[in-house]
RNA sequence: GCCCAGGUAGCUCAGUUGGUAGAGCAGCGGACUGAAAAUCCGCGUGUCGGUGGUUCGAAUCCGCCCCUGGGCA
């Protein structure tokens, strides 16, 4: 079979909500087609936080190529970009190869600016970032948002007040450059994008089968999986909380159960329902902005391959070489 | 069997002297342009246990029935 299929130039993006079984789909997958699994998880990027994460075990990462797990320290901070150039420089290797590229993920963000790219906007140097969030941390929202309606009245507008992370965004931006960032975001979008065909596929669950999995995900990770000791042992490296890393779900709510400010149970009860909403919230990208991408998508997972691997095939076959 | 206390949203409960009901949590919808597992915005979803009655009008008052706790036997 594999032999009629020709040297992959394009891709296949799977996405779907947490839990929704897009690893163990993506292995199947990459076994069928000699594909590489390139992560699109913005927290599996991280080391030290394999379990938390839902990243796949070790066994699975060994039984395909697995790129772009656990290659940042969790004291590094992944941004679309970078991410964006990383997972380029994957897809190039695997097309060197002749392997089919399977980027697997739930961060919307991270597709999004893959295939449609983003604005160059220059880098914000560490200094004003970090003075820029030691005084929202000081002084609250009120004290951005009146300086930002200075220097950027329209994005200001735009913006609420309790948006704490967009109205750092907004003013550092204007700060750096001197241009307001909606004045950036009119620009065409710039930057390296992913080139050639790619077959869409998109996990849709129902919703109860969904947060039940999650639910006992959970479960297992705490009483099984070893969690507790994993972030324990990120926690003992003293980083500074608002590392993105550090907000993984789950991090925090361990952190509050070690220093025995909450019980085992409402840690438990708080993960899943963070669980829950996160899941929701990626149902709502993948719904309303994903479906305007052609592609394949399904709804149970028992119909998975037989769904996915004749789409696939097909567009291997066509579109794919 | 008798005596109390309760039955109101998915859950825990509020509901003034009768004017068809509201909080928290859960949930749902949406946004998303470089830290996105982040951040933010919006939305009560209801046979008020059932049934008769009093009343212009009953979650609210009365009768009976059902159910759940607790107590006495």
């Amino acid at each position: 079979m594999e032999q009629e299929i020709p040297s992959p130039k394009g891709c296949v993006l799977l996405a779907g909500p947490t839990a929704s079984g897009k690893s163990a789909l993506a292995i199947s997958m990459a076994k069928e087609f000699g594909g590489v699994i390139i992560n699109a998880d913005s927290m599996q990027v991280y080391s030290g936080l394999r379990v938390i994460t839902a990243r796949p075990s070790a066994e699975e990462e060994a039984e395909v190529p697995h790129r772009l797990y656990g290659v940042l320290e969790p004291d590094d901070f992944c941004s679309a970009a970078r991410w964006r150039d990383m997972a380029l420089a994957e897809i190039d290797s695997c097309h060197a190869k002749g392997q089919l590229p399977i980027l697997v993920g739930g961060t919307g963000l991270y597709f999004e600016i893959l295939t449609k790219g983003i604005a160059e906007i220059p880098t914000i140097s560490d200094e004003l970032r970090q003075d820029l969030r030691a005084l929202q941390q000081k002084e609250g929202n009120e004290i951005i948002y009146r300086r930002l309606q200075q220097k950027d009245p329209e994005m200001a507008a735009k913006l609420n007040l309790g948006d704490s992370q967009r109205l750092l965004r907004a003013l550092e931006v204007v700060e750096e450059t001197g241009i307001p960032l909606g004045t950036w975001q009119k620009k065409a979008a710039e930057g390296p994008v992913l080139e050639g065909p790619r077959a869409w596929l998109a996990l849709k669950p129902e919703r109860e089968w969904l947060y039940d999995r999650c639910n006992k995900r959970l479960d297992w990770m705490i009483d099984e999986g070893g969690a507790i000791d994993e972030v324990k042992a990120v926690l003992a490296r003293n980083l500074d909380p608002s590392l993105p890393a550090m907000k993984a779900l789950g991090v925090p709510e361990i952190a509050n159960y070690l220093d025995k400010s909450i019980t085992k149970d409402e840690m438990v009860e708080t993960i899943k329902r963070q669980t829950r909403r996160y899941a929701k919230r990626q149902m709502t990208w993948i719904r309303n902005k994903m479906s305007e991408a052609k592609g394949s998508s399904a709804q149970h997972l028992e119909s998975l391959q037989s769904d996915f691997f004749p789409f696939i095939r097909q567009f291997l076959l066509t579109k794919g070489k």
